[in-house]
RNA sequence: GCGGGUGUAGCUCAGUUGGUUAGAGCGCUGGCCUGUCACGCCAGAGGCCGCGGGUUCGAGUCCCGUCACUCGCGCCA
């Protein structure tokens, strides 16, 4: 007989029955009748229940025995009495008689009790993350996550993409995210960083002839948490393929993604492919952000030119619109019966959750001759403006309309805050949907208000639409690129590009953004050299390998489906990362340190 | 760096307008219990009310500061 195990603990059915079989497990839980005890013994495969009866010579000690520890198990398997048959447990039609008992590791008492998985806090779940991995739920995402990047890597083999592994110690950029720095004993004074994304490589990749890459691949970047986003590192799907265009990236995306999502959907619907593809002005606009929850059925619209109407008294919104700002109406759909409450509670809530100056609104009924508007701000329209801004926004008899206004940028921003806040009060957000969508034409520049300059909006290799001519001829202001996110559910999943493989469009780009072209080649040296060899035109995407199990995994936090992650301020409260390091350490790698007063 | 929320037993939480000795459930410890599967019953231990200061005759409760966790903003090519 196995040292161990003739079956997991998931294994046994009426089959078995008369049987003797060792099983080994944690003890799940223990039900102490004097003179008969219980035991649920558990593994990663399931449950079984094994009986001791006090004659045994190891009834006192199993009967002592806390929960949690690892015990093995010998006896034979009986048959449960009818009315003592577990329906809930697939081994729950037998239980094992406990005959040997042998005690592997004994557990202490528990900081974090798995049976029962109560919620805890999360610093202690965190410190004690083995225990708590044990636990149904967590035990099961994980499992989750396997399971998706199998699919994922398998569904990438099939396409004809190869998988390689790229550098981890490699080179600071200047652009992009904080980096982390690995000092180099060899080499004093320099530093390597670990990767924000492989996004050199894959293109290398791409010159070096492989075609068509993948991998499932670690990134570091040095900034600070958010639910959906891990401190310090997370995986993605890297992708890159060569003479791609925009169309072909998408082809062969959306099949890996909606694939994956129906296999693991569990019923749960998922947006066919070819997504919609909605271009980013739109999206601002209608939904006030570059990741709209599509599940949220409502659009927003620009209601500027209504408040500088003549005969509107709304003084505040006016002078915001005639100061060169922007007023954006949020329709709350079928809101008639909302008491007064609601509305002011929405208004309490940009003032304090967003620091808005507030949340206008007014609300809508049909009366005797046509639509009127209701609320405190309502009375400063005439009815005709009223009637006519209804129409424009969408909205109608039983509906209202919030107003984000000020400064473009910070009205977008409310209002993008404010359409996922509406959708949540009213209850208009299914779970049991995952809505996709591609945003496209992204801007390739943007203007950067605090160094007051023109700067890249994403990634600076990517080919701007229209070419390098256009970098001559347009406003870089207007200048789109071939740059394409993947949103579902409000989440940013992946973001890709076409790139830029010719080398005077890319110093051309840099030039406008204030790169001169000795920048270029210092700092992209890698890159830039490999161009004047013969570059594919080559293109591709990264879907982040952790939101899309959250997504799948239904959770609230992206710690739940990672293994070890870290706090929100970037520590490891298991391992105890970060830590100092010893004086010998880091004289080796020649540096001392100068840390902040005040640190006690 | 900034803003919101939370902080009372190991855990989840209650604690009236500021008023006697701060409670409950779970867990833990001990005892009883032969068919449980959230086993049941009895008893017990366990508290710097996050920490510091203030107001007050009196603070878990009010005020200020601070720390921890968390959500968001900034940041995230």
């Amino acid at each position: 007989m196995h040292a161990y195990r003739t079956h997991n603990c998931n294994a046994l059915r009426e089959d078995h029955i008369d049987q003797s079989v060792r099983l080994s497990g944690w003890v799940h839980r223990k039900r102490d009748h004097g003179g008969l005890l219980f035991i649920d013994l558990r593994d990663h495969y399931g449950l079984t229940q094994c009986v001791i009866e006090p004659e045994n010579k190891n009834f006192a000690t199993l009967e002592r025995l806390r929960v949690e520890s690892v015990i093995t198990v010998t006896g034979k398997v009986v048959a449960r009495l009818a009315d003592a048959k577990n329906a809930n447990l697939p081994t729950g039609d037998i239980e094992l008689v406990v005959e040997e008992l042998e005690v592997q590791s004994r557990a202490q008492e528990l900081p974090l009790p798995v049976f029962g998985e109560p919620d805890y806090p999360e610093d202690i779940r965190l410190k004690y993350r083995y225990l708590d991995l044990r636990r149904q739920k967590l035990h099961q995402n994980i499992i989750l996550r396997s399971q998706v990047i199998n699919s994922l890597r398998n569904r990438m083999i099939a396409q004809g993409f190869n998988e390689f592994q790229t550098p981890i110690l490699t080179a600071s950029s200047p652009e992009g995210a904080r980096d982390f720095l690995v000092a180099s004993r060899l080499n004093p004074g320099k530093f390597y960083a670990l990767p924000q994304a492989p996004q050199q490589f894959k293109q290398l990749l791409m010159v070096a002839g492989f075609d068509r890459y993948f991998q499932i691949a670690p990134c570091f970047r040095d900034e600070d948490a958010r639910a959906d986003r891990s401190p310090g590192e997370f995986y993605q799907l890297d992708v890159e393929m060569s003479f791609a265009t925009q169309e072909d990236v998408f082809a062969a995306i959306e099949p890996v993604m909606a694939g994956v999502f129906e296999e693991f959907a569990n019923g749960r619907e998922v947006t066919p492919a070819p997504f919609p593809r909605i271009p980013y002005r739109e999206s601002m606009l209608k939904y006030g952000n570059d990741k709209p929850d599509l599940r949220i059925d409502i659009e927003c619209s620009d209601v500027s030119p209504f408040f500088v109407e003549d005969g509107v008294e709304f003084k505040a919104f006016k002078g915001i619109v005639e100061g060169g700002g922007t007023v954006r109406a949020i329709p709350a759909p079928k809101t008639k019966d909302k008491p007064r409450s609601f509305f002011d509670k929405m208004n309490g809530w940009a003032q304090r959750e967003m620091q808005a100056p507030g949340l206008g609104y007014i609300r809508f009924e049909q009366g005797e001759d046509g639509l009127i508007g209701k609320g405190p701000i309502a009375k400063f329209f005439p009815a005709d403006t009223l009637v006519r801004m209804a129409a424009h926004a969408g909205v109608g008899d039983g509906d209202a309309l919030f107003f984000a206004a000020g400064k473009e940028t910070d009205a977008v921003k409310l209002t993008g805050a404010a359409r996922a806040e509406i959708g949540a009060q009213l209850d208009m957000i299914d779970d049991n949907v995952f809505k996709f969508c591609w945003i496209v034409d992204f801007p390739m520049y943007e203007w950067d208000e605090e160094n007051k300059k023109i700067d890249f909006s994403h990634n600076p290799f990517s080919m701007p639409q229209g070419g390098g001519e256009v970098l001559n001829t347009m406003d870089p202001l207007d200048i789109l690129a071939y740059q394409y996110d993947i949103v579902c559910n409000g989440i940013e999943l992946s973001s890709g590009a076409i790139r830029n493989h010719q080398l005077d469009v890319m110093f051309k780009a840099f030039e406008i953004a204030g790169y001169d072209k000795e920048t270029v080649e210092s700092e992209f040296s890698g890159m830039i050299n490999a161009f004047k060899f013969g570059a594919p035109p080559h293109g591709g995407i990264a879907p982040g390998v952790d939101r899309i199990v959250m997504l799948l995994a239904g959770a609230e936090n992206i710690r739940e489906v990672i293994v070890f992650p870290m706090n929100q301020q970037a520590q490891d409260l298991m391992m105890n990362a970060p830590s100092e390091v010893d004086v010998k350490q880091l004289r080796e790698l020649h540096i001392r340190l100068d840390l902040p007063k005040e640190k006690k």
